[in-house]
DNA sequence: AAAGTAACCTGCCCGC
DNA sequence: TGCGGGCAGGTTACTT
């Protein structure tokens, strides 16, 4: 579910809530979420500890801790972040999908929820960086996202431009609805081979990805009808009205009015306009 | 070696 | 009303 805009208001929310709690409490009911180290550990190295600062990679949230550790959490396709400021004691009032609970010391608490469990977490010494964060491309937000960088991973690139836009490797943090929305907007075809974008093409794209994550993270991410994304509060991001493309099966382009494509690339729903597109 | 497919999960929607 | 198939914002491992 979430991509970046939506992990970046979760980041921006735990800022503001989180920071300087000590963490008196864990509690975890899937234990296949944490990937590293073993359960016990990693309750061990995060009870009595404090959160100093929230940061994001692509769509991973890392949390730094006092110590010499931080951890780190990917929500997958589903996983939600939710804060409760008045709570009991014991965080014993377990939904169905509720997996891990950290309890603060001002009797808050932190909330994971994921109906489908692709979500994981990991703790870490903060001399190692994990090797999927390691391995992550050009953070759209980032001081180094260059349009000549940019251009030249186009360049080199034998793949289309929608595949490039959302290989994590390359650039990260756009997923599915986000990289239907940039292309749309930057009138280009999904399916164009990457290295062949003109470099006013190109530039299109650059600005179209800073555009609609910007405007994106403005409105506080996208919720679907399906409501799986909320933020920490459990409000809905804004976005999904301001969607031209992304799921519009028997849509009309907004431009032009005539119908929008629906394709399938590396198996996942593909929109577009096949007259504003090229 | 790039590209396709299956796997990991649950829930919802649609057609029959 | 129920059942099967397809679909969902992600990533990784395995197969062609």
């Amino acid at each position: 579910m979430p991509e970046l805009p939506e992990v970046e208001t979760i980041r921006r929310d735990l800022e503001k809530t989180i920071i300087h709690k000590k963490i008196v409490k864990v509690k975890i009911y899937l234990p296949q979420l944490i990937k590293i180290p073993e359960v016990n550990q990693f309750i061990i190295r995060l009870q009595g500890n404090d959160i100093e600062e929230v940061r994001r990679r692509g769509k991973y949230l890392l949390f730094f801790l006092n110590t010499d550790d931080y951890f780190v959490i990917h929500l997958g396709m589903s996983g939600q972040l939710s804060y409760q400021y008045q709570s009991s004691e014991l965080p014993e009032k377990k939904g169905k999908h509720d997996h891990v609970f950290l309890l603060f010391e001002d009797g808050s608490q932190l909330i994971y929820n994921d109906v489908r469990k692709f979500g994981k977490m990991w703790l870490l010494s903060k001399e190692r960086e994990m090797p999927a964060i390691e391995l992550l491309g050009l953070d759209p937000f980032g001081l180094d996202f260059s349009f000549e960088k940019f251009f030249n991973i186009l360049r080199k690139s034998h793949r289309n431009i929608k595949s490039l836009m959302m290989n994590q490797r390359k650039i990260a943090g756009i997923g599915n609805i986000y990289a239907n929305e940039i292309l749309f907007i930057a009138g280009i075809r999904p399916l164009r081979k990457a290295s062949s974008l003109t470099k006013k093409e190109a530039e299109r794209v650059f600005l179209s990805i800073k555009d609609v994550l910007s405007s994106a993270i403005q409105l506080r991410g996208t919720t679907m009808v399906d409501k799986s994304y909320r933020d920490l509060d459990g409000n809905w991001g804004k976005y999904e009205k301001e969607l031209l493309v992304y799921g519009k099966r028997k849509g009309k382009c907004p431009y032009c009015g005539q119908s929008l494509k629906m394709i399938r690339i590396e198996n996942r729903s593909t929109f577009y306009c096949c007259a504003c597109q090229k």
